[in-house]
Parts: structure tokens; C-alpha cells; sequence
DNA sequence: GATCCGCGATAACAGAGATCAATTTTCCGG
DNA sequence: CCGGAAAATTGATCTCTGTTATCGCGGATC
């Protein structure tokens, strides 16, 4: 198993305060309004974070995963190959849930869990979020939005890897991480911390390292971007949405409730 | 758009009496164990089905979709790409639910789905079906269960289209919908019905229709495969899995309740 | 029964990306 | 501050897949 790294050795950390769902909170009342009720019932289910370093596992296949949210930095999700190679298929950032089999009683995941950088997470009682979901009809919904989005960057995937070049595949994936990031403030201006190195970029597009790094300068030659690890800046949005075929509209959540 | 074609005109069809739910809950059940109370509440969301005709689509871009089940037939989920390319994300058989962006009201789907054959499908009542998942913790969770599985599936495809050549990945779907009739007997045999052309599948596999055609042959002067459109026969299952990585494990529900 | 169009097979050629290799730079731990 | 390892860049070559074209077949339509 090439790719496999340490096992994951968890750090226990104690934070301050009660702010510690603030990530979370702030995804699902983007996805569906919550009421002051709705925060409360989420508080509740709120646990002690816990820290990762960088390259730890998280979750391995078949664990049965624990009720895990990322709270700062950013982990991948992967699915290990026989032969070492390992295929990514999402991108996980502060607010992402790491895995929801774990709202599954006993189920097991098929996919592994790393830290790109040093991440805080933060644990959620299964039992409170299970209360919050059938009280609460806002946060069933906000959660359900949420399931629907991911599906939605999942589908997007698979079209980047089965129908694009890799200089496509690689804007589209860059324009979807600005536009994540631009909805939370999260950049400044056109320019975005990526913290992934270029190897991770080919687990991502299913392409090799090496070619990783002719793509990047592809995309650079035509004037779409600068990336100087580990930052990013967008030079020309319009075109390099053009250019691959990028429409946000599939990150967007729907109108509101019926 | 090149890939569009008539629109959907959709065929009322009377069935006899009250079996027309028996897809989902042969496959509910199968997920999760069902009492009498719980296949009553399904049923009470029953409309009466409706028919499409092979090329018909069932849902476009756009759409807040129907909230329905094939119940016989197999039809293709897609991306249409902006070059008029489609890239298919799902093949839906007999009990999937065609897009479940549909359980939450008013949101609209980024899929396309197209009949590969004609299919009867079943509508089921939205305020029905929250009812059963709301009051009926076995209903919820095979519903939960089916959403992970199809998860699953979706985590195997990007792991196909980005880690595999095109002769691994044609042998790993072939032995992913091999393993899914096997399960409900809907093989006879090592034989398969696969009613997919050359350009679905090519569709599937992000490759043209000129290189399906010489991957099938490729796997068939393996040895590994006859294939006589629709008819498929598998020669050497435990050769074919070895060669493609397939481990059916993915596709298995997990344990028990809690 | 004639026509037409999509499907399937095959071949020749072109191009994208993989592979192998060598070198430099950056990063991280001692 | 140093040394080793991983990351990044670049080049040469090879392989798989795309592109274009041709041909036969069979099912649909009139």
C-alpha cells in the first residue's frame, strides 16, 4: 500500500469557549435560515475539537466513521487503489462534513481521509444531531441541502475527470475552490491559499505529478493565473470560465422552502 | 446542444391493482428490514405509474424533478457538457429513484436523464413519503442507506474515470452491474441483458464510441467477456476482478440497526 | 420493398498524457 | 544552520486514446 501514511494520532485539544460549532452553524444557516431554537438544538450536539496534523489519516476504509466536521484547513477525501495509486474525490474545507456514513449507525466508509494542512475538527453527539434532525424541520432541510450540494460537486467531478482536458479539468476545479471560498470571504481579493502540493492536484484530476506541473504553467502562459505555493491569483475569471466551462450554478443552493 | 433529443412525452398508463411499489420496497427492504406499518406508509405515497419510450428524458437541467422510481428499465443520469458531449454519472435500473433532488421542495437538478430502453416509472407522493420518513425510523433509514450506497457507486465511478485505463474500467462497470442483477437474480446464469449502445457506454467511461468498441474487443480476445448486443456473458468473474481492482464491497449495505 | 440512419468494426494517423530521467528548489527536522 | 527528503521543473520518448474515414449491418419509416 504505497500511499498510506502514520497512523492517524489524535491530539486532544481544549478551545476557549462555546464558539466552536460557529463553522458549521454558519454553513447550514447558508443553506436554510435557522432559528435561534435551530442553533440551540446544534449547540448541543456540539463536542471538544480535536486536532490533525498534516498527512494524518483521519478515517481509513472501513472504519466506521466517526461524526466529524472540519473546522479549520483542509482534508481530502480518497478512495486508495490496489496499486498504491489513490483517486480524490472531494475536497474537504472548514464547515464540510468528513464523512456522513457517520450519521449511519455501524456503517462502514469505503474511503480514507487526509490532512492537507493541520486541521481542527470537531465531533458531534450522533444522538443530539439525530434529535435535531427529526425536531427540527430547518435543519433536516439545511443538512439535506447540504447532501444535494456535495452530490452536486461529486457529479461535477466525474465530468471533469471523463469529459475534460487536464488544463480544463484543472480552472474548472481552481474556479470552484475561488467560488467556495469568495462566498464565505474567504480570499482576498483574487487571490486564494491552496495548500495542496502539485501531487495532490494529480490525485484530484487523475493525473501524474509531473504532469501536474506543465498544466499549472499551461494555465499560467495563458495569462488565467499565478500560483506561487501555496498561493493562488486569478487573473482573468471571465475567460478561464470560458475557457473550461465553468457555471456556478451547481454550488448554489435552491430557492427556499415550499 | 447536440446530445438533446425529443422532449419527454410522457405515456399514462393504468396497471391493474396495487403491486406497482413493490420495486422500491423489494428494495427498501432489502436495505433495512421492513414491518407490514412501514411497507403500508409506502404505499400510501403510490401514484399510479407512467411510461417513457428509449431516448425519451425524463428530467432536463433546470427542472425541479418529479419525485419517481424505475420500476422496469434502465435509463442514464447525465451532465450535458456546453460542447454537446454528455458525460453519464448513473445508470438507474429497476428501484432507483431518478434524482432525489426531488425530496427537497422546490430545488432543481443539474442532471439530465435519458430512457436507455423504455421504462416504467413510479411516481410517489412528496407529503407521503416525508410522512413515512419522518414516523417511520425504518423507512428513513433504508432511505439513508440507499443514498450512501449510491454514494458509493459515484465515489467507484470517479475512481474509474480517474485511476483506470479504459479496459480496466469497462471490466470494473461491467462487474458493478453484474454484481447488482446477481443480487436480485436477474441473471441467468453468467449472462446479462445489457440493453447500453457503444456511445452510452462511452459515455459512461469518458472515452468515444471508436475506442468502447475496441476495448470490448479487447476484453473479449482476453477471454474475459462475450458481448452480443444485449447480451453479455461473463467468462472469468475472478480473472476480470483481479485485473480491474473490483471488490464488491462497495456495494454491500452495512450492518444492522444500532 | 427501397431508403435512411444509427450502430458496430476496423484502419491510419495525430495528439494528450504517461513514463523515465536528470536537476534544482523548497521544506522540515535535528 | 545544515542535510535529507519531498516538491517542482524540464526534456525525451512511448503508449493509449482521439480523430477521421470507410464499410457492412439491421431496424425504422414511408
Amino acid at each position: 500500500m504505497g500511499g498510506s501514511r502514520e497512523p492517524s494520532h489524535k491530539t486532544g485539544m481544549n478551545s476557549p469557549s462555546s464558539f466552536d460549532t460557529g463553522v458549521l452553524v454558519r454553513r447550514l444557516s447558508s443553506y436554510s435560515p435557522l432559528s435561534d431554537a435551530d442553533v440551540a438544538a446544534l449547540k448541543r450536539a456540539d463536542r471538544s475539537p480535536v486536532g490533525y496534523s498534516r498527512q494524518d489519516d483521519i478515517i481509513r476504509p472501513g472504519d466506521a466513521p466517526p461524526l466529524l466536521f472540519i473546522e479549520s484547513g483542509w482534508a481530502l477525501r480518497y478512495l486508495p487503489m490496489t496499486d498504491g495509486d489513490q483517486q480524490v474525490v472531494q475536497v474537504l474545507l472548514p464547515g464540510d462534513i468528513v464523512d456522513r456514513a457517520a450519521f449511519l449507525p455501524g456503517a462502514r466508509t469505503i474511503t480514507a481521509v487526509k490532512c492537507a494542512t493541520d486541521i481542527r475538527a470537531c465531533a458531534l453527539c450522533p444522538r443530539a444531531m439525530h434529535e435535531a434532525v427529526s425536531e427540527r424541520p430547518n435543519v433536516a432541510r439545511a443538512l439535506w441541502l447540504g447532501v444535494m450540494l456535495d452530490e452536486n460537486r461529486l457529479l461535477e467531478h466525474v465530468a471533469r475527470l471523463g469529459r475534460r482536458s487536464s488544463a480544463e479539468a484543472l480552472a474548472h476545479l481552481l474556479l470552484e475552490l475561488r467560488h467556495l471560498h469568495k462566498r464565505i470571504g474567504a480570499m482576498e481579493g483574487e487571490t486564494l491559499t491552496v495548500p495542496l502540493a502539485q501531487p495532490d492536484i494529480g490525485d484530484l484530476l487523475g493525473i501524474t505529478p509531473v504532469h501536474v506541473s506543465r498544466t499549472i504553467s499551461s494555465l499560467r502562459h495563458a495569462g488565467l493565473i499565478e500560483m506561487d505555493r501555496p498561493t493562488l491569483r486569478f487573473l482573468d475569471v471571465k475567460r478561464m470560465s470560458l475557457f473550461c466551462g465553468f457555471d456556478p450554478a451547481y454550488l448554489e443552493a435552491g430557492p427556499g422552502p415550499a
